[in-house]
DNA sequence: ATTCCACATGGTACTTTATGTCAACTAGTT
DNA sequence: AACTAGTTGACATAAAGTACCATGTGGAAT
């Protein structure tokens, strides 16, 4: 019944640590952590959320270690650093292609899967002379805490 | 000739002027200054951009009212503050619709309008209860000058 | 299993980016 | 010209991220 979302996190888990390897990156404890972290939560967090989250576990990690595990993590794909208005780079484990809903006031981050959104193909020319490599669809809004918190005190 | 251009941006100036009345601010030196300085420029400067171009006129801002004034335009609708993955807010007076072209390494933003990359409407319904007031598409890739850097030594 | 070393980590210091506070100033109204 | 709400400047502080370097460790070689 429920054991399906725990093999598929367990997948994702396994499938990242194998990236790790093929990267040539060694699979120490905090990037382990690290790891399993980020394939739990679907929240987008931020490098110090996961500070947070990993500083009091066994063996817990560094401020530094977290921000440099992150980075060396983008570098070899496993993982996508999204930016949100609030100026705080956020950190997805979800590398498919999906996109983002953010929340103007607080800065929550969710996804959104709907591939009716994906573009047909990448603009090919452009005057700027930028080469593309990817897109992504960023959805401005409210949610759903926020706008409850809006109709109590409109502020 | 050229005098087009030239109205344009004045054009542009004075329609902002008109914004900011209509949204109860006083126009004042600083806010004329930052003003003239977001329609002249088309590369979505930061904050701290802005402020050092702007410290040494006559009359120079300082930085915090630099900081405030460009959040104070965004809430009032005359500015779009946009994130790119270096984390940092970049500022942009042109608020008709377009999306963004951002480099990958040094951070640069550049705009592309294609109105056949406009989606048909937004998605009604997502099962993570966002209201969704607008959206934009941020194609990652690299600029030219960062092109011919990789060229030179590909690190 | 033990040795070894390139690679990784922790801790501190530091930089950059952004916000809070409050006395002094000014735009725009009266 | 005077008044006042709104705005600014300077400083202090917070938050986000990076640099540095001595110490520690994963995993290949022996």
């Amino acid at each position: 019944m429920n054991s399906l979302p725990q093999n598929t996190l367990s997948e994702k888990f396994r499938r990242l640590e194998a990236g790790c390897r093929a990267s040539g990156l060694s699979l120490t404890h905090q990037r382990r952590t690290l790891l399993r972290c980020l394939v739990r939560r679907s929240d987008h967090p931020t490098a110090d959320q996961l500070y947070e989250e990993l500083q009091n576990d066994v063996g817990g990690l560094s401020r530094t270690t977290v921000y440099r595990i992150l980075e060396t993590f983008v570098r070899a794909g496993l993982v996508t650093k999204i930016s949100s208005p609030q100026a705080k780079a956020r950190f997805d484990a979800n590398t498919g292609k999906h996109h983002h809903l953010v929340c103007e006031q607080c800065g929550r981050v969710a996804d959104l899967f709907d591939s009716g959104l994906n573009l047909r193909g990448l603009p090919e020319e452009n005057s700027s002379g930028f080469i593309i490599y990817d897109y992504e669809i960023t959805f401005n809004g409210l949610c759903p805490h926020c706008q409850s918190i809006g109709e109590e005190h409109k502020s």
